[in-house]
DNA sequence: GATGTTTTCTAATCATTGTTAGATTCTAAC
DNA sequence: GTTAGAATCTAACAATGATTAGAAAACATC
């Protein structure tokens, strides 16, 4: 009835909250998986009551949803910053150190948000799965060209597959999140280890 | 009131479908996770009802931790059978292909079980985990060892650390669970790969 | 301070789950 | 065929879960 233009829009205080549930969402997910995680623990952990998380989340599966996307989403930010430090001609070589610089990077600095897309491999419903589900492609295609471009510039040796070069290669990256201590080895250290083993393995 | 001594204790049906619970639990568990499968599923697949699981288990988590030692067991015998096929003085380089076979033909030729140790890890009771911990320990020694003398052979180049390339092979093969189709490659192709990519990769 | 909006809580619903005790059926030996 | 034991079912229990509608509180604006 009042079209007034009084157009300020404070909303931050929402916002705010928000970003709170999703992180300790996160952090919960990822530690004891899914299912296994109440919406009750979750909402206790921001200081509220289960029924509250509704005014911010439609539901349960909603809220996975918007973890695991932001998962994917930080692991692909972090290694596309890595490839963008090359020059636009990056060697096959330069091109893994940064991608495997950039994948455990993300996962082992803020292993809330990505041990979640780790963890909870097939344990979740599909329709969950399905909102992060073109990202993922999105990323492991970028993963798919740097293993062609491995194989053109005849760096990978001729009888090894590339393809199932590039799973070993992330399935030793994911795995170390369910190993990785922060007060053993330095990350950077990790990374060059990695690269060492698997820039030898594959000539 | 009768001390006859009829003793012929025919005791075969009851171990039978105790076989078959493990073996459904086994699936249900690697497919779907702890907490996501219900009794009710696991006995409704062997033709039963859910109160009658309690006839051959004291409860789920007694389930759970049989099935979860089963597959270390598995995964440790399959590896000391082909271990078993060298001679005693093997090289490191041999006692690698023989470790990485066995432990990928476990993975991939019997993931009901050997699925759920690796798909479940830390969603599950701690009381739980407890059991098959030692066994988890044995096994994981073996390991050591094996790393331990790649180093005396100085087979791994110094500069690498030999229980960082031990967690490298083992996330590698153990995500493999995650990818394999058995329509693809077969699996002694697989090892072939892996132990390639490896052995090149640690000298 | 009154008012409208935003945010949170309360309390209840409905479904599901692990678990148990007792009744029931099945099986095999006599 | 009777009987004892083995194996399964039935029906209930208590706890917990996600979800919802409406009341209450917090907040900001006038």
């Amino acid at each position: 009835m009042n079209p007034k233009v009084t157009r300020i829009k404070p909303v931050l205080k929402k916002d705010k909250t928000r970003e709170v549930l999703l992180d300790k969402a996160a952090q919960m997910f990822s530690r004891q998986g899914y299912q296994s995680t109440s919406l009750k623990e979750i909402a206790a952990a921001a200081n509220m009551k289960a029924g509250s998380l509704y005014y911010h989340f439609a539901s349960k599966e909603a809220l996975m949803a918007e973890v695991l996307d932001r998962s994917i989403q930080f692991i692909s930010d972090t290694v596309a910053e890595e490839i963008e430090k090359l020059n636009e001609n990056y060697t096959f070589e330069d091109g893994l150190k940064a991608f495997i610089n950039g994948h455990l990077t993300a996962i082992l600095k803020h292993p809330d948000y990505t041990t979640t897309t780790i963890r909870n491999n097939g344990q979740i419903p599909k329709a969950v799965q399905l909102s992060a589900h073109t990202k993922r492609e999105h990323y492991e295609q970028q993963w798919r060209r740097l293993m062609a471009q491995g194989r053109e510039e005849d760096f990978i040796r001729p009888d090894l597959d590339e393809q199932l070069f590039r799973l070993m290669v992330l399935g030793s990256l994911n795995w170390s999140s369910v190993w990785y201590k922060p007060s053993g080895e330095s990350i950077d250290s990790l990374v060059k280890h990695f690269t060492q083993v698997f820039l030898n393995g594959c000539r």
